[in-house]
DNA sequence: AACACGTGGCC
DNA sequence: TGGCCAAGTGT
């Protein structure tokens, strides 16, 4: 029974898995790679900063001897900065501990930051063929619907129950193979709305199809609730230079780049924002050139109201500390979020 | 254990 | 259009 479900997506995902550099290779430092631009990522997305990554980085040491700023240069526009801080340190991790020599045991594997329980069985697998069940979203949507699993996915009860499955189908043999089949399957054919299970090849023996449950399974819980920030950004203007803040705090964007920030705790009408004196400019004189119309930009758990600010130094203006004094010209050298990216865009002066 | 962390595509 | 979802992890 179980093993006419395996034998068929294996069938199916011969036939239909797509051609992906990162399955031409066994190599596991590009197998990592891949693995954790695909955290929470579609393929499509990700594919052009794998081969960014693996030209400017063809090996562990070339990552682990760069700076940060030009790693998270490569990954702006990605998402999830923190994989890309993680990635950094632990290309530096292999280096120091493992003699540049990629960890070959999913003990040591999950221990590398940023590497959990789903990117550890996945190169454990499709990298070394070790036998450890991958289960990423994928997974967890052909399994709840194909056994009729109604636990949620995003409960410790469900994850364990989920996990037992996964490791009851797990083979010893061509793992890799195995765990890449199935969440092949679930992107493509499994796929959360919609799915076409008339063109199924387990739809015969599928819970889910049996039972008009396809629209229910998975289950999850937890719906992510958003809060409101507003961002009064400064384009400051002295000539042809101007300042960037970089991120530093626990919060979103960390150690990316960004015009100076004045954050509110709600919007400010026109007439208040004329009257603003940021700390930063001690009460320096200063003209406002514009004021750009609010950019609405939404995060999981965010959305941000945002707005520039451009405004024009006396030649008096004393730099800042707390800023990078650059030329103008070269602010698309340094990492920043998309939504900085997209004032950037709109800005004529920039 | 619950929550924070980005972005884009889909309907 | 707004909510859901996508090869999850860290804290």
């Amino acid at each position: 029974m179980m093993n006419d479900f395996i034998e068929s997506i294996y069938i199916w995902y011969t036939k239909n898995c797509r051609q992906l550099p990162w399955r031409e290779t066994n190599d596991p430092y590009k197998i990592w790679i891949s693995e954790i631009i695909l955290q929470q990522t579609r393929v499509d997305q990700g594919m052009s900063y794998y081969h960014k990554f693996i030209k400017r980085f063809p090996t562990v040491s070339d990552l682990a001897n760069a700076n940060e700023d030009e790693i998270l240069k490569l990954w702006q526009g990605l998402g999830y900065y923190s994989r890309a801080r993680n990635m950094h340190e632990t290309a530096k991790t292999i280096i120091k501990n493992y003699g540049g020599v990629f960890p070959n045991n999913y003990q040591n594997i999950i221990k590398l930051k940023g590497v959990g329980p789903y990117t550890a069985a996945a190169i454990a697998s499709i990298a070394f063929g070790l036998p450890y069940p991958a289960i990423d979203g994928n997974i967890y949507r052909v399994l709840a619907r194909y056994f009729g699993i109604s636990n949620a996915t995003d409960s410790t009860k469900g994850k364990n129950v989920f996990a037992s499955v996964a490791k009851e189908l797990i083979p010893d043999k061509n793992p890799g193979f195995h765990n890449q089949a199935l969440m092949e399957f679930g992107a493509l054919q499994c796929v959360p709305k919609s799915p076409n299970c008339a063109a199924c090849p387990v739809v015969a023996s599928c819970f889910a199809a049996e039972n008009k449950k396809v629209a229910e399974l998975p289950v999850k819980t937890k719906k992510t609730k958003q809060r409101e920030r507003f961002f009064y950004y400064y384009l400051m203007e002295k000539g042809d230079d101007t300042w960037l803040e970089k991120r530093t705090e626990n919060d979103i964007w960390k150690n990316l780049y960004q015009f100076p920030l004045i954050e509110k705790s709600k919007q400010l009408p026109e007439e208040e924002l004329i009257h603003l004196e940021p700390d930063f400019l001690n009460g320096q004189p200063f003209k406002i050139k514009s004021i750009s119309a609010t950019q609405k930009h939404i995060l999981s758990h965010q959305v941000i109201y945002a707005r520039l600010i451009h405004i024009e130094l006396d030649k008096s203006y004393q730099r800042n500390d707390r800023f990078v004094q650059i030329s103008t010209k070269d602010i698309h050298t340094f990492a920043v979020p998309r939504l900085v990216e997209n004032l950037i865009k709109q800005t004529e002066w920039l």
